[in-house]
DNA sequence: CCAAAAGTGTTGGCCCTACACCCATGG
DNA sequence: CCATGGGTGTAGGGCCAACACTTTTGG
């Protein structure tokens, strides 16, 4: 990805806009982060992804990354491409519009998003103020979104679940350095909402070889303390250099 | 998907176009539906992706659909977004940029394109005149192509497997409406590029529930002759119906 | 009768599931 | 000493991979 001149960054091309769906788990919930924005006519604060129009030379990916960055401070976060969204009726709503005309200074007519996912600790998100401030919201209970918002949320989640298949250490995204296998085991049924064996879980997680215990255990804890165990990045990365030579 | 006024499908966004990968297996090779376009200045007979900018009023799946009708006469063929191209060195080619501006008399500046994969019988395509002729090209042998569209045919490929894992059905969009084992076989061979032990694939086969033997076979061969199997695609629904509940 | 491809069973390993008890800690 | 959650092993079943011979047919 290369680095934009200032210059070239300030035509927008109000045909495409780049929309990022950022799940975290937060205790027990999964949940997406939402920018604020102040509805034009009453004032009121709503809620919407984090996104923006591209500019004119910008790419799909450069733009996702520095909308994450502006949303959120976050540098090098895995953003994934999962599907792009051209709905006529997108642009339907006339205060959805007028927002975005507003916020653009450009005339809108019909817009086509291309919608970004990432995974992140809900702990790290430093709020920055360019675009209002950001929440995380529970997926169970999401307020009214402007655009199709609500859809591409609904099909981010579903799309989790078939990246996680394909690339595991994505869930270490979800979780801080240092983790207990309770924390891993959790976040698994969360994303897949289900539970699942203890037993059968830790056999598993230490047969993978990329998730390593520690010496270190979690203080203060009301019963036995559990160990920490950490994602080895180098090891993950030699096994998977071994399925993609087959 | 609704149906259009020929009104509204007369004006053109300039800003998004869709393409469709057609893959398709041609004996033993693995094929990519390519159609021509004469070159404005040589009038040399070049080649590009069935594709087209979008309507004005038009979704994504709907254009992606038109496209392919107007370029293979099909309907009702599974179409698969797939990703979504939008480099702004797309339209870096002045040849390409300026044989899109003639064919669609407009101005063109950068264009984001959404990528389709569909599989198809190769047999099954009728030549529509619309877009030229389309012809059946081994992905082995692609001649040079406008625009990204070598890397979208090299996209498509990889994520051809992925879907299948998913949905194991599509196969059968490859083949005719009786198979014999050797021809699914094949076919799998083909597209994931490695050989399959028969026996087990037979045992695989037969243990599925919507490959179902008839009572034809193969006929004028000097050997053994093979039985015709069918996709009996209300049993995979059955199937796939107890999956999706879980 | 020969060449060429169709069709068929068994075994062993791996992985997943189901299931119950003892261990360490803080209060 | 008790309540709470942490951590462990084993047995059975299903799925996959490896492997060789007999059958049918046309020429």
């Amino acid at each position: 990805m290369e680095i934009q001149s200032e210059n070239s960054k300030e035509i927008l091309y109000p045909h495409v806009s780049v929309d990022c769906v950022l799940l975290g788990i937060d205790g027990e919930q999964l949940c997406v982060l939402l920018t604020e924005r102040k509805d034009a006519g009453t004032g009121k604060t709503e809620y919407k992804l984090p996104g923006s129009l591209i500019y004119e030379t910008e790419d799909l990916d450069e733009a996702a990354c520095r909308i994450l960055n502006e949303t959120t401070g976050l540098k090098r976060v895995l953003l994934k491409q999962f599907r792009s969204f051209g709905s006529p009726q997108r642009t339907a709503n006339k205060e959805d519009v007028l927002w975005l005309e507003n916020a653009s200074k450009l005339k809108i007519g019909r817009i086509v998003t291309v919608a970004y996912l990432a995974l992140c600790k809900v702990r790290k998100i430093k709020i920055s103020e360019k675009y209002g401030a950001a929440q995380w919201t529970p997926i169970a209970s999401l307020p009214r979104l402007p655009f199709d918002h609500q859809e591409i949320i609904a099909e981010a989640v579903k799309e989790i679940r078939i990246w996680l298949d394909r690339e595991p250490a994505i869930v270490f995204d979800f979780l801080p350095p240092l983790f207990t296998a309770f924390q891993l085991r959790r976040t698994y049924e969360i994303i897949y909402n289900k539970s699942m064996d203890v037993r059968n879980f830790h056999k598993k997680m230490n047969s993978l070889g990329y998730v390593v215990p520690t010496e270190e255990t979690e203080q203060g804890m009301p019963h036995r303390s559990a160990r920490y165990y950490r994602f080895d990045k180098k090891e993950y990365n030699k096994i998977r250099a071994k399925l993609n030579t087959i």
